[in-house]
DNA sequence: ATCCACATGTAAGGCGTTACATGATTGG
DNA sequence: CCAATCATGTAACGCCTTACATGTGGAT
């Protein structure tokens, strides 16, 4: 059978009822996106794929004159759905620059590394501020509180106070010295 | 130029001397690996890019019998490096197969919710011994701390944490049915 | 008229992993 | 002698993004 993570993203939300690639890709956007993210470049083939398989189908409802082809997980698309929830999560992958521009400035040069802290740091704290206004918007819609949107909001800010508390704690000479003339060092 | 991101680990890495490509993968994988991994099938190659692009120069020192090349970064590749540190980081990426599980169960079946919280905050906890034991290891060699692997050691115990407290958030009725009789819910 | 949202798709290419292939050296 | 470590590399493949291509419908 043999579905990547990604397929089972598209499946896990047909469970919620039927939808159109397109509006599967809204969906990600605003949630899973931030721990899986998927483009119309793989959502789209990925749908048909799925649908040879037999783990969805799908029926054209145009909208006026627009085509659009509304996916339905099927029978035994719920049951590899299931049967993947139940196996342990394997993939755990992270690519963070800013980690990697402050792992390479460490212990070289103190101003770079207040300066890689604080621009992760900042970027934390925009992650952050995004996700309290999608959770703002679902609170708006009357939605339930969504446990993952928690905790993508909890551990940004935790990672902007780390940032902030990192900085502190360097050499506050160096700090000072780099608050002022960031350029010598 | 055009020197993707992992190339400039090597380059970073380059940076504290010249070393083989065998070398740098076991550094990778001792400290960039948790949040930039890099295989061998990346590595050797690249080097040989970075090579052709005159930001490293590598010279043959065999060990006894055995084939060795040495890699160095040039005045070139130095400054390259010096421009990438410079520009603002770009990539941040995540895929977390447990909090797309845990996203896809939430509002379903609390029983479940319980059980990806649980298998969430095992792998965290895993993670930040894994990392305490490299902290050990740096510690009894001597050599000067970490900020990265605090950074990881850190974040994974909030991360264990706030598992075991989304867990005890969790409906108390559900949680204790969840605990007698998993299947049941 | 023009722009945005809706809607679907493909092609090229980048990035990365896994598996394979090879061989020397060292320690038990 | 055997296993582990040192050491280098390639080939196949998977996954994913970006850019391109196309077109409707509604609002201004």
């Amino acid at each position: 059978m043999d579905v990547g993570a990604t397929g089972y993203v598209l499946l896990g939300i047909l469970k919620w009822g039927p939808r159109t690639g397109y509006e599967i890709k809204q969906l990600v956007d605003r949630s899973t996106r931030f721990f899986w993210a998927a483009s119309y470049g793989q959502i789209y083939p990925e749908l048909k794929r799925l649908e040879r398989q037999g783990l969805v189908s799908s029926e054209s409802e145009p909208r006026g004159g627009r085509n659009r082809n509304v996916y339905t997980l099927t029978r035994k698309g719920r049951d590899e759905l299931r049967a993947w929830m139940q196996r342990p999560p394997q993939i755990f992958e992270t690519r963070n620059e800013a980690l990697l521009k402050l792992f390479l400035a460490a212990g070289e040069r103190p101003d770079e590394v207040w300066r890689h802290l604080a621009e992760m740091g900042r970027h934390a704290e925009e992650l952050a501020a995004r996700l309290r206004e999608i959770e703002g918007e679902i609170a708006a819609e009357g939605r339930d509180p969504q446990l993952c949107l928690r905790y993508g909001i909890e551990m940004n800010e935790w990672i902007a106070k780390w940032c902030e508390r990192a900085a502190d704690d360097l050499d506050p000479e160096t700090e000072r010295t780099a608050a002022t003339a960031p350029r010598r060092g």
